[in-house]
Formats: structure tokens, sequence, C-alpha cells
DNA sequence: ATTTTTTAGTTGCAGATGCAACTAAAAAAA
DNA sequence: TTTTTTTAGTTGCATCTGCAACTAAAAAAT
């Protein structure tokens, strides 16, 4: 293999993809501080499909968020201990635990929501959509292909 | 916003990046165990530019890398603990340490790179050629915006 | 020539991550 | 009905990560 080959093979998706997530997390830290709010990225990414499935279980929102099992547990637990949401055992299966808002969780989630929309636009730039769309559908491809 | 809208966006880039960027490492990590070879992700990926640059400085490889110092110092110590790289202090600037290859080092990169070949064609599968050029194009002007 | 600033790298720390082992409860098998 | 297996969630541990503070050396300013 020549160094060209090598070069191009090393500067390649792996670097690029952890160090894209890892500022798009940093850029939407920073601009949930400069609104003088509270939440990580982690916890916002479980606040959403909470709001929105009204009473998911943890092992749905592992499914959603493409989390394993402790660490929802964990950001769970860290959302409970900000008060912005609560943990109810289902009144049929008791090994699942149904997470819901609080009205402080949901009152956050709308606050933060256009603090999210700016980050998205921020990373977007001037990337024409059709790019984005190509791009959301080769992340689903790996995904799939490495999941299969 | 309708709760449509907010799906959409819940289940996008953030998750599934940072999800494809896991699997993407830990078919790596296996392949490399069915081989009966003894290299994490992160040091392969530090191996390579070492390999290419012949000695390049921390600092070089943290840029290449897209790592931070402290992530550098710790992989190269793992790679020098295994015998695979020494540090030499640059001859003229002595805050400089030259990172370079020893022979087991050597063997172990063109041991694994037809590893990491094969776990590339897996992570492609039959993803068009041109939608992964727009990938890489997009994620590095998404790095673009998110570093200016 | 001396002091100040910048640069390269290291160390310590606090928080996150994944894995494996565990508990408790429900479902399936006997 | 009792036992076994599966499922949902938690805890412990070892590792990784990024940030901030630090050391040592070089460059710039005085």
């Amino acid at each position: 293999m020549s160094k060209e080959a090598s070069l191009k093979f090393h500067m390649n998706l792996g670097m690029m993809i952890r160090s894209a997530h890892n500022s798009m997390t940093e850029r939407f830290v920073q601009n949930v501080f400069k609104s003088g709010l509270d939440i990580s990225m982690d916890q916002w990414l479980v606040l959403g499909p909470i709001w929105q499935l009204e009473s998911p279980s943890q092992k749905d929102l592992g499914e959603i968020c493409l989390r394993d099992k402790p660490t929802i547990t964990r950001i769970i637990d860290s959302l409970e201990e900000k008060s912005l949401v609560v943990r109810v055992s289902d009144q049929i299966d008791h090994r699942i635990n149904r997470v819901i808002l609080t009205n402080a969780g949901k009152q956050l989630f709308y606050d933060v929501l256009p603090i999210m929309e700016k980050t998205r636009e921020e990373v977007r730039g001037d990337i024409p959509e059709e790019e984005i769309e190509i791009f959301k559908n080769v992340l689903s491809k790996i995904l799939k292909n490495l999941n299969s």
C-alpha cells in the first residue's frame, strides 16, 4: 500500500465522526450555558423522547436513544435529581419504570428547544438540504450494516 | 412545534453519529481480536499517522487525529508500554517529543492494516461510493462550521 | 541580559461509558 | 403449581475523556 493511499485511509471516517460529534455536543452545551439554562446533551437527548412518548419505559428510551441500560438508568437518575422527571412503576408490569416529565421538566424542554434549533442551524451552516439527507441516510445504512 | 416535527428532530444526527461511531469501533475491536492481535481503536488511529509521518511530534498527532494533548499523551504511553513506539526528544527543540515506531510497531501496523480494510468494507457494505464521498464532505463541512 | 509570554507535554480530577454481575418480577416450561 | 427462563432495571468496576493546573523549554519583549 502506498503512503498516499494510507494517508487517505487514516484521515477518514472514524476520527471525523468522533470529532464532529464532540464539536456538536460542545456547541450545544455552550449555547445552553449562554442562555442561563442547565442541561447536558445526554439529558436533553433523553428528555425529548420522554416528552414525546408521554411515559416511556427506560427500555423504550434506550432503544430510541441508542444507549445501553445502565446509561439510561444514570441519565434518568440525574434528571430525577433535578426534579425534571419522575419514575413511576408500571401498574401492570412491576418490572417497568414509566418515566414522566414534571412541570419543571416540561418547562425546561420548551426553553431548550429553540437553543437546540439554533445549534442545529450552526451545525448545518449552508450545507444543502439534500446533502444532509444523504448524510443521514448513509448513517442509518452504516448502522444497519453493523447491526445485522 | 408539532410532535411530529419534534420526533424528526429528536431522532437525528447526534444520536446516530454517536451510535455509528461506537458500532464501527466495536466492530474493529472484534475483528482485531478474532485475528489474535491486540490493539485498541485509539491506539490504531494514532499508529497510522506515526507510521506515515516518520517521526511526528505529539502535537502533530493531536492535530491529525483531532484529539487533545492529554489524550495523545496517554495513547502514546500505552503504545510505549507495549513497546510499539518510543519517544525521542527533539535534538533542537527540547520541548518536543518525536514519536517513532519500533520494529514491533511496524509489524503490528502491517498486520492490522488488512483488518482495518475489512472492517471498512463491513461498515460501507453496499453504500455507493458517491454517497460516501458526500458523507465525508458533509462531515468536514460540519467540522468547519463548528470551528470557525 | 532579564523578564514575560508562548508552546509542548504531563498529571490530577471529576464525570461518562460499557461490560458484567446482580435483583426483582413476569412469562414459559415442567 | 413449582421450577426455569427471560426481561427490566440497578450497581460496581475498570477504562476513557476532557478540562484545568502544572512543568519545562523556547521565543518575544523589555
